[in-house]
DNA sequence: GACATGACAGCAACCGTTTGCATTAATGAC
DNA sequence: GTCATTAATGCAAACGGTTGCTGTCATGTC
């Protein structure tokens, strides 16, 4: 009887102790599939990233998954390769068998994420969208204490590593720079769109070294890791001719030579911060429409004085 | 109508593509969940690591959760925190909405996991049970490949930085490296066990350093790069006083200096294969129970010869 | 002692899909 | 023209739970 579960005062607690040592002896389990199917809810969750092997993602996952479970759901990740077709698809996907679906940098656009929340609760990761519940960090604030930071290193020239196309991020970070950079008379030159790879931040080496810029801003940590070795290659000291900056603070930037001067994002926070507001009540969760998280400027070793 | 989809060769092809021209101005999509209920197939998988922020899973889990996809299933990924005790929870409560559950590097026993299989069925990574299909790594080998490359470089004292309790691949790499310990003449103090985690590795730096051994073996490579990192803070030059290889190759260990050397395990074809020894249908998997992917020694800039 | 009340148990409908079976219509054979 | 055969369709049961409603019994009130 499933009021023993759903509704302990109703029964007799005789009956109910009855029951469940049957249950008990017979190794039953309710079944879930069959519990949405008349209660509406699957205590399931979708979480989509843009790629779960770029160490941005996986401790927001670990995150999510831990909150989620704490609260009697199970998370469902997969994985879009960077690609706004397949972000679509795995929303409507995976629609019928969540209860709403975390989308995490997601690369579409506002008017696709407008149609898909008409078919699934909707939480946006680092990415505001109007009147959507979303969660995101304070890039803006972080790209601008960057600027600051080798402004305040005697840098003139700088440039700006461009990310991804479509990234609600990569956006917020161009603009912030562009602003503190003129704020503080510098020169900046914006370089990309680039996939937010490694092999990206190394392949833009050249480009960045033709600006003139003796210091750079990078989308990301990974593509800075990226330059830093092709700067390594062509024998470029860091930062002794040219200073480099990341944004996300993975685990892998103070472990690599010179350590990386670094934005640090809370990944982990904004993951339970996902989670939770997608389990709020609709009226909760409309009022508390944006969270933004705070960031940080780290400086490690990969920044310096201007050499000029 | 569901024999559209199911059965297209029963129905008028009016009738279909009549019945598919409405199903899709009303925006219709099957219910998974209901489908499972009377199929008995939820086409979901469930994916289980001891910690997904470990960089060794997320190729792992990117891989398995691509071929689960292109085989239309979805991937529920959780994480136990190294916890056997989470393990067997998170089974128990997966098993219900899952096809399947792939089991990574487990940490219980053997009879609890013989125990679980009769709830799901079970596909096994990093540990090779007897009947279970199971996919594992040739680590033996890569030890084995380590120890001589070790042993060739003039190193006679060797020591195992050994990594958690329970886990098969540990137990592997202590019998192996013994092994090939023993064939050259050298010496070989095990250490452990430990967390598979950079701190413990950092934390285990004067325990190896007491056994007056010049070269070391890790459980992988996260803990030979906190060892790198304990070495580094106490002057310690690598690999001129002391030799490090790690096990993995996971992507920090070609980005830190020095160059880790280390033993290459295929995590993104175990994932792979493990989906596929799932899906295969009964009689297949009970013929191919094990999967045996081979490791290759990557040899870098961590590893030189014996100093004195 | 008759009646109202409330606590508990049990029946049955329902969720959205699949699938076996019955029904109908169409076709071909004689 | 009748009958058998086949193709296509429609109906209803079933999957495993939840939940509203009805029924039963015991208790309390006067």
């Amino acid at each position: 009887m499933s009021r023993t579960f759903s509704a302990p005062h109703l029964v007799n607690p005789d009956t109910r102790s009855r029951v469940l040592s049957t249950a008990e002896s017979l190794g039953y389990r309710p079944n879930r599939a069959a519990r949405a199917l008349i209660t509406g809810r699957t205590h399931n969750i979708g979480l989509i990233v843009a790629d779960i092997a770029n160490p941005f993602f996986p401790p927001l996952i670990k995150a999510a998954e831990s909150q989620a479970r704490q609260r009697d759901y199970h998370l469902f990740v997969a994985d879009t390769n960077e690609d706004p077709i397949m972000e679509e698809q795995l929303v409507q996907a995976l629609a019928k068998q969540v209860d709403g679906v975390l989308l995490c940098s997601p690369r579409m656009s506002n008017d696709l994420i407008e149609k898909l929340r008409r078919e699934v609760p909707l939480v946006v990761v680092n990415r505001a969208v109007d009147g959507l519940p979303a969660v995101v960090m304070d890039v803006a604030n972080g790209a601008k204490a960057a600027i600051e930071h080798l402004v305040g290193l005697g840098h003139h020239d700088l440039a700006l590593l461009g990310g991804p196309r479509g990234s609600w991020t990569n956006r917020e970070i161009r603009r912030s720079a562009m602003a503190a950079a003129k704020l503080a008379g510098a020169n900046l030159t914006v370089l990309g769109p680039h996939q937010p790879t490694e092999a990206a931040g190394a392949a833009a080496c050249d480009a960045v070294r033709a600006t003139g810029a003796t210091a750079v801003l990078a989308y990301n940590d990974l593509m800075a890791i990226g330059l830093l070795e092709a700067l390594h290659d062509r024998g470029v000291d860091v930062p002794g001719e040219l200073s480099v900056v990341g944004i996300d603070d993975i685990m892998l930037s103070r472990l690599i030579r010179p350590k990386l001067t670094t934005v640090s994002t809370p990944t982990a926070a904004a993951g339970r911060a996902a989670v939770d507001m997608l389990l709020q009540h609709d009226d909760e969760r409309r009022t508390n429409a944006l969270v933004t998280l705070q960031t940080e400027l780290i400086v490690r070793d990969s920044t310096g004085p201007n050499p000029h």
